[in-house]
RNA sequence: GGGGGCGUAACUCAAUCGGUAGAGUAGCGGGCUUUUAACCCGUAAGUUGAAGGUUCGAGUCCUUCCGCCCUCACCA
């Protein structure tokens, strides 16, 4: 652990300490003000003048020193100020505190906020106190972080030391809010469904396998919290919503990781067209809360280099329509789906409508998707690659089901939910014959039965948070936008070691020099102890 | 998993054809009472991701491994 704290200040440390200054003070001061708030009264004030008293607390992030007076930066979550630090001015004690300040120390600075000679709004302190010491240097002062790894492994110093990361993170979080309450605005009741599912399903992904000791049963972190979303319809709830955190065991990159926010909502006596609708308004609520809203009223985002204008209505094109356009026939023609397999290169599964569907929508995907910039709602997707959606009143081939893409990414999916609970047994039981590893093993007894009770008509749609979050705030990984993105374990830093034979501690293991860099995976161990 | 790129001080980066591993920031010591990336003097800092190989000599070339990035595959 020694390598955690810099030796210097460890010296630091101790000479605060002899001096009889606690260097982690239970307290704070009750009267502090935001940083932003005094430079902008300041800002009104005279140059070279001082006013009332104020204090603030935040991270030295900066220090200019003259000896008998040091300026420092004090940053907090949403601005700068300086503050200035006279011999003249402070106690004896309090200016030789200055001394033993380092870069990246949390303080608190009661004085007069004025403005230096040159205009600086500035804290002119008459009290100063080390609220935390520091035992490791921020990131460089001008560059910050860089290397895109070190910035997601060390979040907490990218976000302290970069105030435009900081930005972009609350903005995501804006950009969240707004979602919920256009949600809560409808009359949508917010829940919380099981994480732990015994039985995985609601969309198709391999799932995070855990084991519960006391029920010596398996369980699964859930890949999508869809199916119980509508056993509350069922319950008689008509409009529900879940901010959900989702795991699928698949790869990583830069629109994936194995943990991700899906939004999904639920609505009794509607149906997907319904769905579109509040999608659109999610979308461009959503837009306005990362402040992409123009002058002209339009809602604009710039993202990998294009712009998307995100003001509804969105173009809504069918699948059946934008696969012939393509492609250059239609998707029931078998001979030549097939010979278009050929020539893309993918396998031809036969004539069974899963596989054969499945096949279809893999030349979709081939053919089509790339194109979809968006914001473009794609309709009426093939009923048999859609288990969980309602036939097509005019065709039951086609389901009623939309996908959403913008940024040429699937950002949303949708159905007339699947409430006939007979059909959705078959649907399921086709599903275990597949064997699709990514398919459920088995069916969801449970959820039949559900349907069974009957389940009302509705419109469901899941958005991907994380992705939508990219579009927005013009980040071109996923990582960007997540606060903790998925990482490997740092050597030597115990979280992968061997897990200890109880369920005892982390193993702290100083191996050093060869150290077992063994794989020996093991995340499952990192779960949340209590 | 395939292809390509990268890995040098705590951070951001240099190092010509294979020829003594450097700078800025941060750190430490000193000076300085109005600065804005303050400045000045001094000082410390490295198993060049790891292991092997070629060579008189390797940060540089070769092999293997580890990690990251891009890309393809995968991912309703």
């Amino acid at each position: 652990m020694a390598e955690f704290f810099d030796a210097d200040r460890l010296q630091r440390l101790a000479d605060l300490r002899a001096r009889g200054v606690d260097p982690y003070p239970a307290r704070s001061p009750e009267d502090r003000e935001p940083a932003g708030a005094l430079v902008r009264e300041a800002r009104e004030m005279e140059a070279g003048s001082e006013g009332r008293e104020a204090v603030v607390c935040g991270r030295v992030l900066g220090r200019r020193g003259y000896g008998k007076l040091v300026f420092l930066d004090l940053h907090d979550q949403d601005g700068r100020i300086q503050a200035c630090l006279q011999k003249d001015r402070l106690s004896a004690p309090d200016f030789a505190l200055t001394k033993l300040l380092n870069l990246g120390d949390l303080v608190a600075v009661r004085g007069s906020l004025g403005r230096t000679r040159v205009g600086e709004p500035t804290v002119f302190g008459t009290e100063f106190r080390i609220l935390a010491k520091a035992l490791l240097p921020p990131p460089e002062k001008w560059h910050g972080l860089n290397d895109p790894e070190l910035r997601a492994r060390l979040r907490y110093a990218d976000l302290f030391s970069s105030p435009e990361v900081r930005q972009r993170f609350l903005k995501r979080a804006a950009v969240v809010r707004a979602l919920q309450e256009v949600l809560e605005a409808r009359g949508f009741v917010g829940v919380e469904t099981p994480v732990l599912h015994p039985v995985y399903g609601g969309a198709n992904a391999r799932p995070f396998r855990t084991h519960h000791h006391a029920l010596d049963m398996d369980l699964y972190l859930r890949i999508a919290p869809e199916l119980y979303l509508k056993r509350l319809l069922v319950g008689g709830l008509e409009r529900v919503y879940e901010i959900a955190r989702v795991f699928r065991n698949e790869g990583i990159s830069n629109r994936h990781n194995p943990e991700f926010t899906m939004l999904e909502f639920y609505a009794a006596w509607c149906d997907y067209r319904h769905m579109a609708e509040l999608t659109e308004e999610l979308v461009a609520a959503a837009a306005r809360a990362a402040g992409l809203e123009q002058e002209d009223g339009r809602l604009r985002a710039r993202f990998r280099g294009e712009d998307y204008d995100l003001s509804p209505p969105y173009p809504r094109r069918r699948y059946r329509e934008l696969f012939e356009e393509a492609l250059g026939f239609p998707p029931e023609d078998r001979k030549r789906v097939r010979r278009a397999l050929e020539e893309h290169g993918l396998p031809w599964e036969g004539e069974e409508p899963y596989p054969y569907w499945k096949a279809v929508n893999a030349l979709f995907e081939e053919a089509v998707e790339p194109g979809l910039r968006g914001p473009v709602f794609v309709l009426d997707y093939p009923a048999a690659i859609c288990p969980l959606a309602k036939p097509s009143p005019e065709d039951p081939a086609w389901a009623e089901r939309f996908e959403f893409f913008l940024g040429g990414m699937e950002l949303a999916n949708a159905f007339s939910e699947l409430n006939d609970p007979e059909l959705q047994l078959r649907r399921f039981e086709e599903q275990v014959r597949d064997r699709d590893p990514e398919t459920p093993a088995e069916v969801d007894h449970d959820y039949v039965r559900a349907l069974a009770y009957g389940m009302p008509p509705a419109g469901g749609c899941g958005i991907g948070v994380d992705r939508l979050a990219m579009v927005l705030l013009g980040a071109d990984s996923i990582r960007e936008v997540l606060w903790f993105p998925h990482l490997r374990p740092e050597a030597g830093l115990g979280a992968g070691a061997e897990p200890p034979p109880g369920d005892g501690g982390t193993g702290a293991s100083p191996g050093g020099g060869a150290a077992a860099a063994g794989e020996a995976a093991a995340p499952d161990s990192a779960a949340d102890g209590c």
